[in-house]
DNA sequence: CCGCTGTGACTGAACCGCGATTCAGCGCGC
DNA sequence: GCGCGCTGAATCGCGGTTCAGTCACAGCGG
């Protein structure tokens, strides 16, 4: 971990935003190896490289730590998701593209890829409460691009978008937590995605007869 | 074990299995309402309708409650699958079976799906350690029958079974994720996995012409 | 220039509530 | 009367949270 504690400019470089920032990527690193409830605030503090008490300077609670690293990061993801979406013309390469794009993202980031799946999990109340928006909104997303794509007769329209969304969804998360909790070799989320695209997409073609 | 299940079970008539499997299913209903952290032994006992310290008399601590709720239920499902399994001749068709009978098993029991889905995810310990085992069984499980099929010529071959697996274990995981967070309107289950089987399959439909 | 002081970010050890676990009994059946 | 299965209030350690200080610096007056 870089420290910068020399001489004088510390206090000009440590402004509260690059504080919050370090206190956050520190979380994801600790909740990523520990989950959040075996994870101690002091570790967090440590790994960050301040006081226990400078945490409560930024945030509420441990509690709501983990609420605004998940505010924060699937915000980010879902801007991404959505930007990247609307650059591909609507149809089955939208499909892929999310899903090639999603394990991409998380190849880059292995203890994000872990607190997103295993994480988002831990506390009901945050799944239940604070997660189902921003869960919602993603499925929306997912499932609205299906739709669309069934509407315009390039994808079989005889299952439903939100059950192929939420499908979709878990494979992408089953897949990325059996990467993250294995040996994460290089280069395997991005095969496993291209993999399962081609699945998906030649499940979801129109089928000839709909018999 | 499984013991007289009838009978008037009255204080008397609490045979040690009987209590044990008693503690079991209120630790189910505990600790899906409400997840395994914040659930209180007391509250699980309080359910039980025993004291807080019988439950010591049969579970080691609080963490291996959970555990054995695990290796107990799990084991359960896992011989059903393989049971089921080698019922239906090797081929495209025990992927559909796996897919519809374990949406079918959780349909009847929203508690346990919810126990699954979320609580197998509360504590990284349990996930990397113990679960690691039944996990990899159960991938196994399903591994092996892409395999075999794609062996058969009756599946497409160009794809990892592995990856397929996982993929599968992670759409029915987000399936039955979503249901039991959501309404878990009746036959819902049953219904997506008919949808995700029929995806599932047509996309690993040989294909003409690996190009 | 230099020292003095006010300011506020930061520190980290102590506090305190909580809840898993324990264990000294209790009572029922034999 | 004895023992076994059970009870549930008391214990005790843990760890999130607090807050009295510390420290670096800026501004200011001399």
């Amino acid at each position: 971990m870089t420290e910068p504690r020399f001489s004088a400019r510390r206090r000009d470089d440590a402004r509260a935003g690059d504080k919050r920032e370090r206190i956050l990527r520190a979380a994801v690193k600790v909740f990523a190896r520990k989950g959040f409830y075996a994870s101690r605030v002091s570790e967090i503090a440590k790994a960050a490289g301040v006081a226990d008490g400078t945490i409560y300077l930024y945030f509420k609670s441990k509690d709501e730590l983990l609420t605004s690293l998940f505010e924060d990061r699937i915000t980010r993801l879902l801007e991404v998701l959505h930007r990247e979406v609307e650059a591909v013309p609507s149809g089955p390469g939208r499909v892929r593209r999310v899903v090639e794009l999603q394990l991409g993202l998380l190849e880059g980031e292995r203890d994000l890829a872990e607190v997103i799946t295993v994480n988002l999990r831990q506390s009901t109340r945050l799944l239940k409460q604070y997660a189902t928006k921003r869960f919602t909104e993603y499925l929306d997303l997912m499932a609205s691009v299906i739709a669309d794509a069934q509407h315009a007769g390039e994808l079989r329209a005889d299952v439903s978008p939100r059950i192929v969304a939420r499908a979709i969804f878990g494979a992408l998360d089953g897949i990325a937590l059996t990467w993250a909790l294995g040996n994460a070799e290089p280069g395997g989320l991005t095969r496993a995605g291209t993999q399962l695209a081609d699945v998906l997409l030649q499940g979801l073609l129109p089928r000839p007869t709909a018999a």
